[in-house]
DNA sequence: CTTTGTGCTAACAAAATTGTTAATCAAAAT
DNA sequence: ATTTTGATTAACAATTTTGTTAGCACAAAG
């Protein structure tokens, strides 16, 4: 065997198509860029993975899951006061968005693009939602009846809260055109943009 | 002839051009699904506009064009407070996201895909967001001396306003799976939005 | 040393997609 | 009435992209 550890090239190939897929998505990604990219001939994409179709939904399957995981975490903790719930929500939204940031753009074009997929997507959405919204909307009425924060929806903090974090990551490219590469240090962006964002919230909620 | 007006034809696709970049975006568009769509053959698609690329050049010219016109608005009046600047420039906005709502995450899209074409769009971005932000600054400035506004940094304010603004429409088919449709209602959608980003961006502002 | 199995390549095949052309058709101009 | 002109189509050609296959290389097992 030329290559003993068979997994180095399996691994090259599913991050060259990762790279590939997030930017161009799944119309646009090339097999042959994909494997070029990973340094070899496109037959070995066919021969680990069959198709271009399965390397996509392995891939997009590891996305969800990151997702899923990610988003999950806001249930784990229940003794946070409304306010630490949400610095702990926009801190690890951000950090998350932070390290995948063409992960929103990617997911969205593809939901967008394909209709079949964009099912199976918004199931998992859905659930993830419904869930965060009850435990906020909790949060936020037994702080209402202690007169510390207003009567607001939980559906609409949740909408503004998703915007400001994820917008910018979304739109990068014509954010930095715009704000001369504001985002190019990614740590004290993102540190910028917690601070920001938890002090815009927590002005919305405050009576 | 058999259509003694030829536009017709040339408008029924580019209509269904533009229907179909703005949903699968240049790589996922099919010349052949346009031309379906438009009931005519795929020739006439060559005859008319000669290449694909030369059909999505025009349709993303004309998308600029538009944005460019609608940002432009801005700096008409000069007499408003910061306020009512804010106000206009929610509301100009919104209405128009609203009836182009798939513009932004097409035209990012194309941007991320499209190293060539993302220049020519980023250096437009560019101009009209440094008039923008000025214009915003100076506003901001003198109404921070007279002590009815915080010393906010235009860049961070716009920031805001545009992830508030924008996002809910770029991920609108995820935003919908997560709250029940909210958006189905268009103009009620747009209305609330406004008066909740308004709000906020208010609520940022105040001393 | 041969056999065997697996990673790998090059060349090929198939399918999909874009682009072209010659012929047709209908109306307008002459 | 004939010619001309432009719109339209169907069939074809070219290109791009995906998928396949036969066989080579090389290491491990017997």
């Amino acid at each position: 065997m030329k290559n003993i550890n068979s997994q180095d090239t399996e691994y090259k190939i599913l991050k060259a198509a990762e790279e590939e897929f997030m930017r161009k998505g799944f119309s646009g990604a090339r097999t042959t860029s994909i494997a070029e990219a990973a340094g070899v001939t496109h037959a070995m994409l066919h021969y680990y993975f069959r198709t271009k179709e399965k390397i996509f939904e392995r891939i997009i399957s590891e996305k969800i899951m990151m997702i899923r995981d990610i988003i999950g975490f806001s249930f784990e903790d229940d003794s946070l006061s409304l306010n630490e719930m949400i610095h702990s929500l926009i801190e690890r939204h951000l950090k998350f968005l932070s390290e995948n940031s063409d992960l929103p753009r990617f997911l969205i074009g593809e939901v967008f693009s394909n209709p079949e997929r964009a099912s199976i997507v918004k199931e998992k959405i859905k659930d993830v939602a419904t869930l965060l919204i009850r435990k906020l909307q909790n949060k936020i009425d037994s702080a209402y009846t202690k007169g510390v924060c207003r009567n607001i929806d939980a559906k609409s903090l949740l909408i503004d809260i998703l915007s400001l974090d994820v917008f910018p990551y979304m739109a990068s490219p014509l954010i930095n055109a715009a704000f001369e590469d504001i985002m190019e240090d990614k740590e004290s962006f993102m540190l910028l943009r917690l601070k920001e964002n938890y002090d815009i919230i927590i002005r919305k909620l405050k009576p």
